[in-house]
RNA sequence: GGGUUCUUAGCUCAGUUGGUUAGAGCGCUACCUUGACAUGGUAGAGGUCACAGGUUCGACUCCUGUAGAACCCA
């Protein structure tokens, strides 16, 4: 049996299976169990109409390595998968589909057929997104997967909205809002999108009303980037310290094409630096507006129809669009000698998130629901650090917007989404808030006049449920008892008010009723918020910086980028880019950094598997379980830390601080910092240092040797495994399980992260590596710089600096030779010079590197001074500090025994430097 | 207009409470197919840390201002 890996690893060929295998083994599944620490996360739910997204791709592989780590820890880790309904963007997609497929209009279906076909499509296409989540390697319990239109979920939507319907705290009201002319919907304030465009201002003269009829002379002027509104008007208003208008105020002008009278009246709203410092009030038409009008009593009155069209109130510009009657208003306002000036003005115009329309403040009654007093306390939590932010500017962002926050408009008026569970009784005028229509009115006892409010809930009034919803609240159910609170919420900014707030809210007004997995009631905050951290990721933007869209078509389709680079190179290049609240500049090429050090990865390992397999075939022994087994049994090795040589231990000190630093990058959620610790501990000191110098011990004909040494170097690479399965399973698990016969059914991501292990820090080892390391450096910058050629070896003579060094280098001329291409080693204190030398100083030892005959003695001569200068100048910055007393006085003691230290080593260093070149100049 | 950030090597970015000889990856130059890996190895070049002040014994790091860029809110 020969096990063997490629010599180029391909994901193609093994990420789709052990996805297979995890799943199939339910290895992601969680259930309560009591005295186990649990850690939860729930999934931001993607859209039913969505497609995977590098945005996804971010949020998920990092949700998933916080998992996968926890899970390694021995976490009870669940991570509840779920999609969103998205009222507007599928209703909108099912509808054009419709339209396209048989040129019906959802109309002419009706209410109830056409939500059977959003629910066909949703069968048929809702899923793609979860599946396309699989190919990321996500390890979410799929069995729990949920959808915010379940009925029980949707049971959730309906009680909280009538818990807050009985409080008073859902009202309905007549106020502007922002209203989608093609969607025919309402959108929340977080639905609008600004966008900075090109318009004019028109400015109109309205003419004074002087003793009852409008004079030919005297008008106010009003500028205005909307004048089709103005068939709407019904005052125009000046700030009330405008000398300029004084005289003007409780007078009257007269409406322009309107042929009617309006007020005008004194606002301190009126800014009177711009334009022309009177605005025309248009109450139905304008939020400000309108607020103005409830000051002064005005009428109000709406002039478009819900396609924004104007309506019967416009006059003869009824059934005009609002840009046609745009055209036409201008063009009858000159022929009229209205029309004053037009400028050009740039301004930013709302659009409609979903169709990308521009919105119209609309009058219109609407379901709300008070925040003030949801707001308070979830303010509270978060000034409190009950609920922290990752990165924790965006809390000054949290405080901005909850303490100013505005009524939250609830009602949309669509028919794909919670339907409003108000019920009407048109007989009697009875109104009330229930699960379901009643059999018959419970006021009047009349059954034919009953009726359901024709409105659906906002998507976020089922999203902001979602962390207590999941687990069939309001049921007291033992998993909403063990998985609530959940652990860590990552999600994009841009969402903190649409979504994070408003759980935060959620949680703390409806969670108090669900006792603590024990019983006890739920009463600290702590247990009450929906999560404890919440982890704000950056946005990902092309190389040019710009935001990916599909408009702009610059966003890499993830499976092409996981078909190219296999899914743990895409996980481990996002990681890897993306600091904690930085946006992230992404191209698919830059996954070249993921997929070149899985190559490395696996390289390492198929070295070791090699090797392994060739201690296998000499004979009796094999490796089972971390050790080696005779096989009649009984023998057995084990690392210990007696007769460890010098790299063994460095590479288990470098281990255990990279196993520290992990956990502490991970309890500060640097999944950056994590990547680049892995990456450098790998790359650099596994593949680099440690796997070079065990060859020597690899290659000896010491049978045993070999043995103990390749115990080592698998026992350092199993920990690098368990390390960084949670950045990329794919690989972790398929070279798992190759390095050892027997783990069929068994599985890496079960294991047990290895625990940092402070007894095996061993600082000398270290500082003894470090100095050698320093060595092997400095004599192949000397072969590189004089063109020693490849093949060919050096004596080398070290005037060593103290015992340590003749003692360290001594003790490992083996490795030395092998990685410095060294071929004679003398090292001593006090060793000479030996003519025509190219030479270093490394740590206070003078490094000579005898080179008659290849040695260019101006190039020698130039290195040493250009090094010199650098030296100099270290040493005078340092000089200067010591001769300030003011930093002898202040700094720290430790800070000035470090400087001290370094002046008296580099001015040894300056020493020899200078003796060497000039016994150079003397040659 | 208000708020939040950013500006460090040619490019993309690390640099966590002020004290490091300021780092990495890519790119570039030279050499190397040596029995894990050319998706590789070795070495090298490349930075007045945007600019101007200030605080401090000491500033890439803290403060103020200027310039440029981004995002959010109105």
């Amino acid at each position: 049996m020969t096990n063997t890996l490629a010599s180029a690893y391909d994901p193609a060929q093994v990420e789709d299976a052990w996805y297979a295998f995890w799943e199939g083994q339910r290895l992601f599944h969680a259930e309560p169990e009591p005295g186990k620490k649990s850690f939860t996360v729930v999934i931001p739910p993607p859209n039913i109409t969505g497609m995977l997204t590098m945005g996804h791709v971010l949020n998920n592989t990092l949700q998933d390595i916080f998992v996968r780590w926890h899970r390694l820890l021995g976490d009870n880790a669940l991570w509840i998968p779920g999609t969103d309904h998205a009222g507007i963007a599928t209703q909108t997609v099912v509808e054009k589909t419709l339209k396209k497929d048989e040129g019906k209009s959802r109309h002419d279906l009706g209410r109830e057929a056409f939500l059977e076909r959003v629910w066909e499509w949703r069968e048929k296409y809702g899923d793609i997104i979860i599946r396309q989540l699989r190919k990321l390697g996500v390890s979410c319990d799929w069995d729990r997967t949920v959808f915010t239109m379940d009925p029980e979920l949707s049971f959730a939507v309906r009680e909280v909205f009538i818990r807050l319907y009985k409080k008073g705290l859902i009202y309905r009201g007549k106020r502007i809002i922002n209203w989608d002319p093609v969607a025919h919907t309402a959108l929340s304030d977080e639905e609008v999108v600004y966008k900075e465009q090109q318009g004019k201002l028109w400015h109109i003269r309205y003419p004074v009303v002087i003793d009852g009829s409008p004079s030919k002379t005297e008008f106010l002027v009003v500028a205005t980037t909307r004048p089709e509104t103005m068939l709407g008007d019904t005052a125009v208003a000046v700030h009330p310290d405008d000398e300029r208008y004084q005289k003007y105020i409780g007078q009257r002008v007269w409406l322009p094409l309107m042929n009617r009278e309006i007020p005008v009246v004194p606002d301190t709203y009126v800014e009177w630096s711009f334009g022309t410092g009177v605005v025309k009030i248009t109450p139905a038409h304008d939020p400000n507006d309108f607020e103005v009008a409830m000051r002064h009593d005005l009428e109000r009155i709406n002039v478009m129809n819900v396609d924004a069209s104007i309506n019967e109130l416009g006059g003869a510009y009824a059934g005009l669009d609002r840009y046609e009657a745009r055209k036409r208003i201008v063009a009858d306002l000159e022929e009229q000698g209205f029309l004053e000036k037009i400028e050009d003005y740039t301004h930013s115009v709302g659009f409609s998130d979903r169709t990308d329309v521009a919105v119209e403040p609309y009058l219109s009654d609407q379901w709300f629901v008070s925040m003030q007093s949801l707001a308070e306390p979830a303010l509270q939590v978060v000034r409190d650090g009950v609920v922290t932010f990752h990165p924790e500017r965006w809390v000054k962002t949290y405080e901005h917007w909850m303490t100013n926050i505005r009524d939250w408009t609830i009602s949309r008026q669509l028919w794909w989404g919670h339907r409003i569970p108000v019920f009407y009784c048109d007989g009697c005028g009875w109104e009330d808030a229930l699960q379901e229509m009643p059999a018959a009115c419970p006021n009047c006892g009349g059954n034919e006049k009953l009726r359901q409010d024709e409105d659906v809930l906002d998507t976020w009034f089922s999203s902001w449920l979602w962390p207590f919803s999941v687990h069939s609240w309001p049921h007291d159910t033992p998993d909403l008892r063990s998985f609530y609170p959940t652990s860590v919420l990552v999600t994009a900014p841009d969402i903190i008010f649409f979504w994070v707030a408003r759980m935060i809210m959620a949680g703390l007004e409806f969670m108090p009723e669900i006792p603590m997995p024990d019983g006890t009631p739920r009463t600290e905050a702590k247990d009450l918020v929906p999560f404890h951290d919440v982890y704000f990721t950056s946005i990902i933007r092309d190389e040019k910086g710009r935001k990916m869209s599909k408009s702009l078509g610059n966003s890499p389709n993830p499976l092409d980028v996981i078909d190219e680079y296999g899914a743990d190179a895409l996980r481990f290049t996002v990681a890897y880019l993306a600091p904690l609240g930085q946006d992230v500049l992404f191209s698919t090429q830059k996954c070249e950094i993921g997929r070149n050090f899985a190559n490395k990865l696996w390289n390492a390992g198929r070295f070791l598997l090699m090797n392994k397999q060739k201690v296998e075939d000499q004979g009796e022994w094999r490796f089972r379980e971390g050790r080696w087994q005779a096989a009649e049994g009984g023998m057995e090795l084990a690392i210990t830390s007696s007769g460890m040589e010098l790299e063994d231990r460095w590479i288990f000190s470098r281990l255990h601080t990279t196993v520290i630093a992990l956990h502490e990058t991970m309890e500060k959620y640097r999944v950056n910092d994590m990547a680049k610790i892995l990456y450098d501990f790998i790359w650099h000191d596994f593949c680099d240092w440690y796997i070079e110098l065990i060859k020597e011990r690899l290659y000896s004909p010491d049978e045993k040797l070999q043995r103990i040494t390749l115990e080592r170097a698998l026992h350092v690479y199993d920990a690098i495994l368990h390390l960084l399965h949670p950045i990329m399973p794919f690989i972790t698990e398929e070279i798992w399980h190759k390095m050892e016969p027997g783990r069929d059914s068994m599985s890496l991501m079960t294991q047990r992260v290895p625990e940092a292990d402070a007894a095996l820090l061993d600082e000398e080892a270290v500082s003894r590596m470090t100095f050698l390391q320093s060595l092997v450096e400095g004599v192949r910058t000397i072969q590189g710089e004089m063109n020693v050629p490849a093949g060919k070896s050096c004596d080398v003579v070290i005037n060593c600096h103290d015992e340590m060094q003749v003692a360290a280098i001594r003790e490992n001329t083996h490795f030395l030779a092998r990685l410095a291409r060294i071929g004679n080693i003398e090292a001593a204190m006090g060793a000479a010079r030996p003519r025509l030398s190219a030479s270093t100083v490394v740590f206070g030892a003078d490094v000579f590197v005898p080179l008659e005959g290849l040695i260019d003695i101006d190039v020698e001569k130039k290195r040493l001074g250009k090094e010199i200068e650098r030296i100099t100048g270290l040493l005078k910055g340092i000089d200067s500090k010591l001769g300030n007393a003011k930093f002898v006085e202040n700094a720290p003691a430790d800070v000035v025994e470090r400087e001290k230290d370094k002046q008296k080593s580099f001015g040894r260093t300056l020493e020899k430097l200078h003796t060497n070149l000039q016994s150079l100049e003397n040659e």
